[in-house]
DNA sequence: AGCACGCCGACT
DNA sequence: GTCGGCGTGCTC
C-alpha cells in the first residue's frame, strides 16, 4: 500500500468541507491513521481535527497544503462504522462535517485529552535517585519515606496517601520543589471487566419471550424491531434479556433513553440484572465525567453504554444490539445548537452499519415508525398484556362547558378524586403548565404582565414571589399593583403550583406531591419526591410532562388530565400526535397495580375527532386516522421536510434573508417552498424568528435540492446579518 | 467560528 | 494625528 500523500481532515469550523493536509514531515510513528485526531495549522490558529480519509491528490492546489503538526492518537478513536455514520449524518442533515464530528466527542477530547484512561503519578527523578543514594534528605524522614516509596514504583496520590498517611502531601511538595520527584500522566492499565453475577429476572410471558427470540435470531445481522407494548407490559424486561444475549455473545449493548427517562432506578435495574460494567452518558454530567464515561466505552471496559441523545455516537466496542426506549420521544431530536439530528434515526443507521438488530420501544410509536412498519421496513413485536392482571384504564371525557368548575377542576373531577382517595388509592393530576398562573392581569385597566424580550406573557410564580418568562428565562419581582394604573393585579389561569394549592385546600390532611422543574431542580430531589409517593405518604401527585416518563405509581387508580385541549387546533401538524402520545402515556400511569384505573380528560371540545377516535379505538386507531390525514395533506411521512430558520434583533433582516433564499430556489421542480413566515412566537429572547419550509415528495429530491441551494444561500450577503440554521426532518413547526 | 485586513468616526 | 468600530474574505 503506497503511503497516502494527502490526509483529509474534519476541523471544528462551519465550513462545509474537509481540509487536506500533508502528513507530518518527521512523524515518529508513521503516517497517522484514519479515525485518529491530529493537530494542524489552520489560518493563524492551531486546531484539532479528525482524519476522515486519505487521498492520492489534494482537492486544492498543491502549494496551499500544509503539514499536520502532530498525531494525538496511536489508535483510531472512531471505528470505520462510526466514521461512516458521521459522514452519513453530515450529508443527511447538511451540516458541516467538522461540527458533526465535534458533536460526537466530549469537549475534553476535542481539546486534546488522551483517549486512554490516564492517572497522574509521582515518580522519582535521576536527581532524586542520586540524592537518595547520598542518604539525603537525612533529617526529613517523611520525605525520605516518599523517595523510598517512589524508588519502588511510580505512585498515584491515593496510593501515597494510603501508604504514608496525610503527611504525604507536604513531603511530596517539598521534594518536587527540589526536583527530586516529578508527576506525569501514565496510562492506567485497562481494568478487567469485573462482572458481577447477572441477577435472574422474572419469568417472561409468551409475548415477551417471542419478542426476545425474534430479536435474538436476528443478532447475526441488521433488523429494526418495533417493540410496541402498552405501559406496564414489560418492555424493559425484553430490553434486559436482549442485552443479556448480546453480552453472553461477548458483545456490547447501546441503550438510548429520553432526556428525563434516565433515572437512577432504571440504571440500577440494568446494573443489577446485567451484572456488567456500564458507561452512563447524559446531559447532567460534568465535562470530566463525560470524558471518563467515553473512555470506559472506548476501552471496552463498559459492556453496556446507556445514555441520552448524544450517546448514539458513543464508541461502544464490538456492538451487539441497540435499544431505543420511548422511541417517539421528542428529546431524541436535537432542538437547539447547530447540528440538529434525530438520535433515533441515527441509531437505526448505526445498527445497519454495524449489522446488528435495533429495538425501538414505545407504547405510542411515532407516526413515522408506524409508517415504516406498514411499508415492511420495520418488524412489529407486540406486547398486549399488562404484567399485573389489572385491566387497562378506562378513559372518559369531561365536558368543561357542561360542568361547574373552580380553580381549573370540574365538579366530576373533584368528586372522582374524593371517591378514589376515600378508597385509599392515589390520584395523579397532569397539567402541562408549571408556575402558579400563566397570566398576571390588572382587573381595572386590562394590563397583562408581558416579557420584555419575547411575545409572551410572564408566568406568576407565587412561592418565589416572581414573574418568570418560560421562553427566555427573564425574571421580575411580582408586583402588588398594576404598574400602569396602580390598581390591584390578580393571577389568572392555572399552573401546577396553583393546582397544588387548590387541592390542598379541597382535600385537607392529604399530602400533595408536586413534580415539575420548579420543585425538582437537583439530582436526588426527584428520588425524594418519588419516595414520598411510593411510600404512600403522598396521596395526590400533581405534575407536568415529568410524570409521564417511566415512573411507576403503583397505587394510582385515577389520572386526571386537566387540559386535553392544548394541541387540538395547532398550526403544527404534529401537535395532535404529541397530544395523543401524552394522553396515552399519562393514562398509562394509572392502574399499574392490582386495581383498575380510571382516566378523566377535561376538555372544551368533547366532540373533537382526535379525542373521540383516541377514546373509541385507542392510540392505534388514532394513528390510523392521523396517518390518513397526513397522506391526504402530503405531510411527513408521506413527504420530506426541511426548515430554514433565521433570527435577528429585528424582524426585517430575518425575513429579507429568507425571501432572498426563496428567490434563489427559482422554480425548483423537485420541491415546494412555503414561506417565509414569522415564527408563532416571533420575538423570543430579544430576537425575531422566521422560517422557510421546504417540502418534497421524495427524500432524494429534497437532498438533491438542498445540496445545490445551501451552497448558494450561504454566500448571500444578507446571510451575514442573521443567524440561520437548517433543520432536516423538523419536528416542531412555526 | 475565529482571525486579519481595511476603511471611516471620536478621543488621549 | 491614532484607537477601534464592524463589513468582507479566508482558512487545506
Amino acid at each position: 500500500m503506497s503511503p497516502a500523500s494527502v490526509l483529509r481532515v474534519a476541523l471544528p469550523t462551519p465550513v462545509r468541507r474537509l481540509f487536506d493536509y500533508r502528513p507530518a514531515t518527521h512523524q515518529a510513528g508513521g503516517t497517522p491513521m484514519v479515525g485518529t485526531r491530529v493537530r494542524v495549522p489552520f489560518g493563524q490558529r492551531r486546531v484539532i481535527g479528525v482524519i476522515m480519509g486519505t487521498a492520492e491528490r489534494a482537492e486544492v492546489p498543491e502549494e496551499k497544503l500544509r503539514a499536520i503538526l502532530e498525531g494525538l492518537d496511536e489508535q483510531p478513536i472512531f471505528d470505520p462504522a462510526l466514521l461512516a455514520l458521521l459522514h452519513w449524518a453530515a450529508g443527511y442533515y447538511h451540516h458541516p462535517i467538522g461540527e458533526v464530528v465535534a458533536s460526537a466527542l466530549p469537549t475534553a477530547l476535542r481539546n486534546g485529552a488522551s483517549a486512554l484512561t490516564c492517572v497522574q503519578r509521582w515518580r522519582i527523578t535521576a536527581a532524586g535517585e542520586h540524592a537518595y543514594a547520598r542518604g539525603e534528605p537525612a533529617r526529613a524522614p517523611r520525605q525520605r519515606g516518599v523517595l523510598e516509596e517512589l524508588r519502588a514504583a511510580p505512585r498515584a496520590a491515593h496510593e501515597l496517601s494510603a501508604r504514608l498517611g496525610p503527611s504525604w502531601r507536604a513531603a511530596t511538595r517539598l521534594l518536587s520543589a527540589r526536583g527530586w520527584i516529578e508527576s506525569g500522566q501514565d496510562l492506567a492499565p485497562t481494568l478487567p471487566a469485573v462482572a458481577a453475577a447477572p441477577q435472574p429476572g422474572p419469568p417472561l410471558n409468551d409475548e415477551q419471550h417471542a419478542a426476545v427470540e425474534r430479536i435474538r435470531l436476528a443478532s447475526g445481522g441488521f433488523g429494526t424491531f418495533v417493540l410496541q407494548g402498552i405501559t406496564g407490559s414489560g418492555k424493559t424486561e425484553v430490553y434486559l434479556q436482549v442485552a443479556q444475549h448480546a453480552l453472553a455473545a461477548g458483545r456490547s449493548a447501546l441503550v438510548l433513553v429520553p432526556e428525563i427517562g434516565l433515572t437512577p432506578q432504571l440504571l440500577e435495574r440494568f446494573r443489577e440484572r446485567l451484572g456488567a460494567p456500564m458507561a452512563v452518558m447524559h446531559s447532567g454530567l460534568t465535562e470530566h465525567e463525560r470524558l471518563l464515561a467515553w473512555r470506559d466505552a472506548f476501552s471496552g471496559r463498559a459492556r453496556v453504554v446507556i445514555g441520552t441523545r448524544s450517546a448514539v455516537f458513543a464508541p461502544a466496542s464490538n456492538l451487539g444490539v441497540i435499544i431505543v426506549d420511548e422511541e417517539h420521544d421528542a428529546s431524541y431530536k436535537q432542538h437547539d445548537g447547530g447540528f440538529r439530528y434525530s438520535a433515533r434515526d441515527l441509531a437505526v443507521m448505526r445498527a445497519r452499519g454495524a449489522a446488528v438488530p435495533i429495538v425501538l420501544g414505545s407504547a405510542t410509536p411515532a407516526l413515522e415508525t408506524l409508517h415504516n412498519l406498514d411499508s415492511g421496513r420495520y418488524t412489529r413485536l407486540r406486547l398486549t398484556r399488562r404484567a399485573t392482571r389489572a385491566e387497562p384504564p378506562r378513559l372518559t371525557l369531561i365536558d368543561l362547558r357542561a360542568h361547574a368548575q373552580s380553580g381549573g377542576l370540574s365538579t366530576p373531577v373533584v368528586q372522582a378524586m374524593a371517591t378514589h382517595l376515600a378508597a385509599h388509592a392515589q390520584v395523579l393530576v397532569f397539567l402541562n403548565r408549571r408556575g402558579y398562573a400563566p397570566t398576571l392581569l390588572c382587573t381595572a385597566c386590562g394590563w397583562i404582565a408581558p416579557c420584555a424580550n419575547c411575545d409572551a406573557r410572564l408566568t406568576v410564580h407565587l412561592g418565589a414571589r416572581m414573574l418568570r418568562c418560560h421562553h427566555c428565562g427573564a425574571e421580575a419581582s411580582l408586583p402588588e399593583r398594576c404598574p400602569q394604573c396602580g390598581f390591584a393585579v390578580k393571577p389568572v389561569g392555572q399552573g401546577t403550583e396553583r393546582i397544588e394549592e387548590t387541592l390542598t385546600r379541597l382535600f385537607p390532611g392529604i399530602e400533595c406531591v408536586r413534580l415539575d422543574r420548579d420543585v425538582i431542580r437537583r439530582p436526588g430531589e426527584l428520588e425524594r419526591a418519588m419516595h414520598r409517593i411510593a411510600s404512600g405518604a403522598g396521596r395526590i401527585v400533581v405534575g407536568t410532562q415529568m410524570v409521564t416518563k417511566g415512573h411507576d405509581f403503583r397505587d394510582v387508580t385515577l389520572v386526571v388530565v386537566l387540559n386535553a385541549d392544548q394541541g387540538l387546533f395547532s398550526a403544527d401538524f404534529r401537535a395532535a400526535e404529541r397530544l395523543a402520545q401524552t394522553i396515552v402515556q399519562v393514562a398509562g400511569r394509572s392502574g399499574r397495580g392490582e386495581r383498575p384505573g380510571e382516566v378523566l380528560l377535561q376538555t372544551e371540545f368533547p366532540g373533537h375527532p382526535l379525542l373521540t377516535s383516541l377514546l373509541a379505538e385507542g392510540y392505534e386507531g388514532f394513528a390510523r386516522t392521523a396517518l390518513a390525514e397526513r397522506r391526504q395533506a402530503a405531510w411527513p411521512p408521506f413527504s420530506r421536510l426541511a426548515a430554514v430558520r433565521a433570527s435577528a434583533p429585528a424582524a426585517e433582516p430575518a425575513l429579507a434573508f429568507l425571501s432572498e433564499a426563496r428567490a434563489l430556489a427559482g422554480a425548483a421542480r423537485e420541491v415546494r417552498l412555503l414561506g417565509p413566515v414569522p415564527a408563532a412566537m416571533a420575538r423570543r429572547a430579544g430576537r425575531h424568528h422566521a422560517q422557510l419550509l421546504i417540502e418534497s415528495r421524495t427524500r432524494a429530491g429534497l437532498h438533491l435540492f438542498l445540496d445545490a441551494w445551501l451552497a448558494r444561500i450561504q454566500s448571500l450577503p444578507s446571510a451575514r446579518r442573521v443567524r440561520w440554521t437548517l433543520d432536516v426532518d423538523p419536528i416542531e413547526l412555526f
